[in-house]
DNA sequence: TTTGCATATCGAGATATTACGATATAAATT
DNA sequence: AATTTATATCGTAATATCTCGATATGCAAA
């Protein structure tokens, strides 16, 4: 985890609407019940969209701050693209927090 | 530590110099070698001013910023004021942050 | 190949953040 | 009281972030 790696994911984190989606993302079942918009890949953007209460758009960009920032991965299935959790990431960022700050 | 609480302090440390300061602050002794400045209750501003190469009243508004979060506290002696970390809150954050992203 | 659905990108307006110089306040010194 | 030193606050310009609607792209179905 470089220092750049570090401010990157930490301006991620520093929205609120982008923590929610980390956040939910950590049980999609409960989170979103609806049956379908699940894969073994993660939750599709629709569902996370119908949840926000933001546009389509912001949304997207929100996800796509997220992986840039490694926080996220994605994964294309047909028409829907799924994000989830990458909890190396997560994890490494937080043991980071932990002993740098 | 309340959401709004959590909110605040990440929104104080996604700003590099910020981070930088109360990184400095872990080691008053070694990263700010001027004898004066110095004192049971932290460093002063000046010190942390001369080091940030940012103007003074931004300094002074960062610290005010770290201080809102609760990340630092301070103490008025004689014309100066010093400011030292507040290790209780971060280990807090740390902690909530490891355990809710 | 045309239509429709899901997602991403673009451009723009609104708001927030950062940084600065100027000035105010607080305390010590003369 | 006047001056000096240390820090905080104010006003403002520059930049970044957030959000949206409009539109583009990718894929599937008809």
């Amino acid at each position: 985890m470089t220092q750049k790696d570090f401010d990157n994911i930490i301006k991620a984190l520093s929205n609120p609407a982008r923590r929610d989606i980390l956040t939910w993302l950590k049980s999609p079942k409960t989170e979103f019940p609806d049956q379908c918009g699940h894969s073994e890949h993660g939750v599709c953007v629709g569902l996370i969209f119908e949840k926000a209460g933001l546009s389509q758009s912001t949304v997207s960009s929100h996800l796509a701050n997220l992986h840039r920032a490694g926080l996220v991965v994605s994964k294309r299935q047909g028409q829907w693209v799924y994000y989830q959790r990458n909890e190396a990431c997560i994890n490494e960022f937080a043991d980071y927090l932990k002993q740098t700050l």
